[in-house]
RNA sequence: AGGACCAUAGCUCAGUUGGUUAGAGCGCUACCUUGACAUGGUAGAGGUCGGCGGUUCAAAUCCGCCUGGUCCUACCA
């Protein structure tokens, strides 16, 4: 193996192995095992929330096809209708064209065109991550089969009653020309204002003072409303008011929902430009008028003047007429938020159009109570509010857009305005008997991306269908996914799951934290603060980063900042990581916590753990290859008592990485194995094989049964790691496995370790333990004094009891060679010590002879610093244990505990004192 | 306005049902190229767990209030 690690020589290797293996597949035997991915957007590139998401789902995968499960990762992406078409109109733009100049079919002709060119970007990346999806069953949202399943459920819950048509504000996107949903609408506080003015009354006998934050709307008033209650106005209600700029007149009415304490309690009603008023008109009947166009210019019903207008000229305007007229009262700063479309970034527009609708109460009824029963799971727990409060409070689904890019709504209308739901033209016919001389025309929009998406767990099975697959996988067993996309996306389907499967779409929803930048800010291009996961794993020099990061900016003074910021973040670009190391970092900032801030820090320490990991299998390897390591099954060997502890402490690993992984707290499988593998099998293992291994005279059988534990620790700890670093396992794994005597073609099949609770020797940890406390107390005597490691110095061990006698025997080898000894000589308490330096490990003393090594004064400074750390543990315990009430109401158990402590540190503090007066007296 | 979440070492984060000497990585200090590894080793410094109060024998952990931050939902025209 190559002295240092180097992932890119591995990675790509090993991932062209694995797939055209067919390694991903379900293996077709084992209980299932399923995992959907959320499919991302076609038009995306990877970024850091992906990389993170989908490194989550690839360790839960390869962890339960390890277990021997049945598993099936299904990959896919959707045809996200807003993001695609936009990319693809960017495009024509650049040739001067828009999508009209070519006509529907032919546009749609060209985003499938884009689609097959440059929609694998994200599904090439997934591969850089090593994620192992089935990818011979790839989807996307707009397949024949997914077509198909789309129509179905549309058609089935029209005929249901659960969709239906409808003329009502929605939210417009005034540069898109579309309805979008209200979670596609970003409110934005902002800083505005607050214009006043002066609407007279029709009988001349004074006026109203209203106040808007949106003047260009007046043009559509059809009413003016006051509070009931509000004594100011009650003689008013029921009077008229002359609109000024028009030549209506429009009512005063009275409701409830006027708030008398702001403003003037007097406010303007616009049913057809606001979501309040429009629930207003509705309850007093008024009339509707709508001023806008669909690119919110002012339309005809506005007066001539205006007509054309852009909405922001025409608030100007307006504004400026009614100042002319003496109507303007005043003009207040006013905080205001404001919705923008978070696709176009533009003002969104509430506007009366004819759309389509889920009546969603009947469906979020089921849907609550498969959350309520435990039926599906939340984890964390705590995501189950957000869902509930969500869904008890939801409104009927805006599912029509205005799009040509995506599922066309099969609904036929007639010159004669009737509608017609069908699967496709000849079925309405027959279904609703018309004559085929009848004149049909199909619906111009197209469905919402989510309502295709919101099938993905069974459409994806080939439902409407019943086939093998969607028995086997369905339900799926867990949906990973950020909290962002409960409502979007995990609600939706869970109702249209239970609604057309009559079962859940999954048991558990892992919903994970969201990636940030490493000062827990959102990253943003306009932030310039991205990180492509693709340049972590293969590096990126600092001028190609500065470039990346302010490509295309506009504003000179944002670009400067973010090189600057840029070139102080990375002076020196970043390094290539690898994916393990990236994958690892992922895990590691798995917790339960909202926000992942991402510090390149982190992977930096990971990608020196893959090293790590990488050297010691190198040593291993040196020692066991063209080696006896008892790989053909014989048994002649012995083991050591380090070789029994290691053995123990991997069973307490596994179960720990395993307990971690089960309960989706990856953060803790990660650093459990991350400890037992730099810890406890590098620095401490590694280290007492040594002496075994290099000792000419050692005992062969026992050589032996060193070599069969190292190699076999370290198979088994590549397994328990796969999951996690899945290229780094392999190529090590393949060079071990045969002298750990392991078989398979890779190790992605291989079984994921067992915990063993008999083979944890208590009485191997305990020596152990007992040995590494000695070799600490030297070490520190050693690094305090400045004694040079090379330097092999005499040590004395005194106030021993017969188990440390027998300790000292197993482990004195092992002392020798961690601790640099010469040597290691028992005292009785007959015995008079040299003059020594002193460590304690509990009731023994080690004694460290001063002699031409070590210096009086800095010595006792020493034996002070520990002392003062000791007096300050005594005081706490003493305070707490006279204390009466810690005496009689702490269980026994915890009192003793203290009690003990108590006896055990001012042990410690008299022999401390009393090697203090030694060395001083001298 | 309502609700949620968060605040632990200089930085990024763990800390499961109250009982540890409060941990890790990075960074920092000193020493070390010893036959896996300087992407390393050894030793060390660094925290009154945001503040105040309460419950308890015992609080980083439970409760209340306050401060600071993030986010969600709903919005007053």
């Amino acid at each position: 193996m190559d002295k240092t690690y180097q992932p890119s020589t591995i990675e790509k290797q090993w991932y062209e192995t694995w797939e055209s293996n067919g390694y991903f597949a379900p293996s077709g035997e084992g209980d299932p095992y399923s995992i959907m991915i959320p499919p991302p957007n076609v038009t995306g590139s990877l970024h850091m929330g992906h990389g993170f998401q989908e490194s989550i789902m690839d360790a839960l995968i390869r962890y339960n096809r390890m277990k021997g499960k049945n598993t099936l990762w299904q990959v896919g992406t959707d045809h996200a209708g807003i993001a695609t078409q936009m990319v693809v109109e960017r495009l024509l733009d650049a040739e001067g064209k828009t999508r009209h100049d070519l006509g529907r079919e032919k546009f749609i002709e060209k985003v499938w065109e884009w689609k097959e060119e440059s929609g694998g970007n994200i599904t090439r990346q997934l591969r850089r991550l090593g994620a192992s999806p089935d990818w011979s069953r790839e989807r996307f949202t707009m397949d024949d089969g997914f077509y198909k399943a789309v129509q179905e459920v549309f058609v089935r819950l029209y005929d249901d009653k659960l969709i239906y048509r409808g003329k009502r504000l929605v939210n417009w996107d005034p540069k898109l020309h579309t309805a979008i949903s209200d979670l596609e609408v970003i409110n934005e506080e902002k800083k505005g204002h607050l214009w006043h003015f002066n609407y007279p009354l029709s009988d001349g006998s004074g006026h109203l003072t209203v106040a808007t934050t949106r003047p260009e709307t007046m043009l559509g008033d059809t009413a003016v409303a006051v509070n009931p209650d509000d004594e100011r106005y009650k003689a008013l209600i029921g009077k008229t008011i002359k609109l000024p700029l028009t030549d209506r007149e429009i009512p005063i009415i009275a409701d409830d929902y006027v708030d008398m304490a702001f403003g003037t309690g007097c406010v303007k009603i616009t049913p057809a430009h606001d979501f309040n008023d429009y629930e207003m008109g509705q309850r007093h009947n008024l009339e509707m008028i709508n001023i806008f166009n669909d690119d919110a210019h002012i339309n005809s019903n506005a007066p001539e003047k205006y007509v054309g207008l852009d909405r922001f000229v025409a608030r100007k305007k307006i504004v400026e007429d009614l100042e002319a007229l003496g109507l303007l009262e005043k003009i207040d700063d006013h905080n205001l938020k404001v919705p923008y479309g978070d696709r176009s970034g533009v003002v969104i527009e509430p506007y009366l159009t004819n759309q389509w609708y889920v009546k969603t109460q009947p469906l979020a009824d089921e849907a609550i109570k498969a959350v309520e029963d435990g039926d599906i799971n939340f984890v964390p727990k705590q995501y189950e509010n957000m869902y509930f409060s969500w869904m008890r409070d939801i409104q009927d689904w805006c599912i029509s857009r205005q799009l040509w890019w995506g599922h066309r709504i099969p609904a036929w209308y007639d010159d004669a305005g009737n509608v017609y739901v069908g699967r496709d033209e000849a079925e309405v016919r027959t279904k609703y008997s018309l004559a085929d001389s009848l004149a049909l025309k199909q619906d111009e929009d197209v469905l919402d991306t989510w309502f295709s998406s919101g099938l993905w767990t069974f459409g994806t099975l080939g439902w409407p269908e019943d086939t093998d697959f969607l028995k086997t996988f369905h339900p799926s067993s867990v949906l990973v996914t950020g909290f962002d996309i409960i409502f979007f996306w995990v609600a939706r389907m869970i109702m249209l799951t239970l609604y057309f499967k009559k079962e859940i779409p999954f048991n558990t929803v892992y919903v994970h934290g969201l990636v940030r930048d490493s000062h827990g800010q959102k990253m943003s291009k306009s932030k310039g603060n991205v990180l492509d996961p693709i340049d972590l794993i293969d590096g990126i020099d600092l001028e190609t980063l500065v470039q990346k990061r302010t490509a295309g900016m506009q504003v000179p003074q944002l670009k400067q900042k973010i090189e600057k910021m840029t070139r102080k973040e990375f002076p020196e670009g970043i390094a290539p990581y690898g994916t393990d190391a990236l994958r690892y970092t992922y895990y590691s900032l798995a917790s339960t916590g909202r926000d992942i801030n991402f510090d390149v820090g982190r992977i930096e320490g990971f990608r020196n753990f893959c090293n790590k990991l990488w050297n010691a299998s190198n040593y291993v390897l040196m020692n066991t290859e063209e080696h006896d390591c008892a790989q053909d099954g014989s048994s002649d060997y012995e083991l050591t008592l380090a070789d029994r502890w290691i053995v123990s402490r991997l069973q307490q690993a596994e179960k720990a990485v395993i307990e971690g992984i089960e309960s989706y707290r990856l953060d803790l499988a990660s650093q459990a194995l991350y400890d037992f593998i730099w810890k406890d099998y590098c620095d401490w293992y590694l280290e007492l094989t040594k002496p075994v291994l290099w000792d000419d005279n050692a005992d062969e059988a026992v050589k032996k049964g060193t070599r069969r534990t190292l190699i076999r620790v370290l198979e088994t700890i590549l397994r328990l790691a796969h999951p996690l670093m899945p290229f780094i396992t392999e190529e090590i794994w393949q060079r071990v496995k045969p002298l750990a005597g392991a078989e398979g073609d890779t190790i992605m099949l291989a079984r994921y370790p067992v915990p063993d609770a008999t083979k944890i020797d208590q009485q191997a940890i305990t020596d152990i333990e007992w040995a590494k406390g000695i070799i600490l107390g030297v070490r520190n005597i050693r690094g305090e004094m400045n004694i040079a490691p090379s330097k092999h110095i005499p040590i004395y061990i005194k106030n021993g009891s017969d188990d440390d006698k027998r300790c000292l025997a197993d482990n004195l080898q092992f002392l020798k060679k961690l601790a640099s000894l010469e040597s290691v000589e028992w005292l009785t308490d007959a015995d008079e010590a040299p003059l020594s330096a002193t460590a304690l490990v509990g009731k023994l003393e080690i004694l460290v002879p001063m002699a031409g090594l070590i210096d009086k004064e800095a010595e006792l400074a020493r034996l002070q610093k520990e002392s003062d750390k000791l007096t300050k543990e005594v005081e706490r315990l003493e305070a707490k244990l006279n204390n009466p009430k810690f005496v009689d109401k702490a269980p026994a158990e915890v009192v003793d505990k203290e009690k003990n402590r108590l006896a055990d540190v001012n042990n410690a503090l008299g022999k401390l004192a009393e090697q203090q007066n030694k060395i001083r007296n001298l």
